[in-house]
DNA sequence: AACCAGCGTTGACAGTTATCAATGATCTTT
DNA sequence: AAAGATCATTGATAACTGTCAACGCTGGTT
């Protein structure tokens, strides 16, 4: 009970870094508005096409953003994290369904409040279009990643990525002297869907950068990255992710050097 | 002389259908602040990381927003059309480069001022981001239409696109009883950047697409398509593009029949 | 403790694409 | 009109990936 309570603070206080600069009066009414939901792995968040009643807010976790072809094929077009949103704002059902990657916690809102209260408040509205662009930039990384024709590049853009969007969560990024260990928060199949591409062939990609010695592979899910500028020059030189992180992540590593 | 004002004012009355549904009166500020460039195909119209100081609207022709990497290759992840934004509200420079594909008339606004006037009209400020919504939309619909493995499906659903979203530009789409006529507005160079390919290949997808009958190419760049619901079988099956116009060519198809 | 299911890995082979090279067509330039 | 350049196309071969199958490992179940 009393754990839940804390949780449940912690949670609020989480989701606020969603939502940072916007007028404390604002926030207490999204406070007031939201409602903390729990998700166990595998569990769909939102079904495809029915995206019209909610609002929501990653709180911890990771969702995958997906579509399901006819043929039974499931295209993943990205992963929410913490503090990312998700819905459609101002927009009809979408063609995305959300399902859980791992446990998960989130806040949702109910759509037309949520938009209505949008309307009022000019500062709330300019964080969510922020937020948008933000996935806008996310979109296009991943596309650039996507357009790599060896799986291997997809896989080195894959990590980089990794390092410079994730490296605020929780476990997933740790640095140490000589590399990186970076945990892979989704499976060799949500991984290969993500890529465009099947299991067999992530594993054997990332056995193959393995054998360059650009990574090692301590676990399955968990990789030690020794050299991110060769992975750079796998995955077409660009520097991937966001911005001024990128630039002090490279920053670093010359330094390092 | 003449003729140039009459093309502004047409113009002016064309980016409009950018910010449809706005006061009257913002318009007209709006038209005061923008100033109409023309571009010929090839030139640069924004700088990979200078798009700090301008936002703008396609008039006519197609520009693609794309990114060089280091080895030379470029991706192309977008293109823009008559009524697309570009440039990044609110944000800093962005990693996209901005070209005119085709001969091209755009109009710009300086950044701060819009940025200024965007914070005071909340009717504009509604308009953008819709448009930016759409933007994500489409983004994610790339990278469905990347995800397939095989070229030829790829450029199946690229013809889906072309046909749903850019319908309604001036010479692009014609219909016919039989089939309808689709102009591909870009290099086969361009086509296979976007598609994360070779020329090569797109040049054997796409005839290797009217082999199986269904479509015929007319000219290098006009396709006569004569089975979508064959393309959109190996496209995955997706309804690709937006909503209810995909809908409806889908049900006037039905009707044909 | 034995069993079962799911996941990651590896191997062999077929299918597809990238690459290199050459040809023909279209358009621009001289 | 001729020369040159760019583009689309086609062919042949190498490289890569998808597919099918089998194996070992881990975690949960009976």
């Amino acid at each position: 009970m009393t754990r839940d309570a804390d949780k449940k603070a912690q949670d609020l206080k989480r989701y606020l870094s969603a939502f940072h600069g916007i007028d404390p009066r604002t926030r207490a009414t999204l406070d007031v508005m939201c409602r903390v939901r729990s998700y166990r792995a595998g569990t769909t968040v939102v079904r495809e096409r029915e995206t019209a009643e909610i609002v929501g807010c990653v709180l911890s976790g990771i969702l995958r953003m997906q579509k399901t072809l006819v043929d039974g094929r499931r295209h993943i077009v990205g992963l929410l994290v913490s503090g990312d949103l998700f819905g459609r704002v101002y927009e009809g059902p979408g063609e995305f369904s959300i399902e859980a990657a791992t446990e998960a916690h989130v806040c949702t809102f109910p759509k037309a409040e949520f938009e209505a209260f949008l309307k009022r408040s000019p500062d709330l509205e300019r964080a969510v279009m922020l937020n948008i662009l933000n996935e806008l930039d996310r979109a296009r990384d991943w596309m650039i990643i996507l357009s790599n024709q060896k799986i291997s590049s997809r896989i080195a853009g894959f990590l980089l990525l990794l390092r410079s969007r994730f490296a605020s969560l929780d476990d997933l990024v740790e640095e140490a002297i000589d590399g990186t260990k970076v945990r892979i928060p989704i499976s060799r199949t949500d991984l290969a869907q993500l890529l465009g591409t099947r299991p067999e062939s992530v594993s054997r990609a990332l056995h193959a950068l393995q054998d360059d010695g650009d990574i090692r592979i301590l676990e399955p899910n968990l990789v030690f990255v020794r050299n991110f500028h060769a992975l750079a020059r796998k995955a077409g030189e660009q520097d991937i992710g966001g911005m001024s992180s990128v630039k002090d992540i490279l920053q670093e590593e010359k330094r390092k050097r």
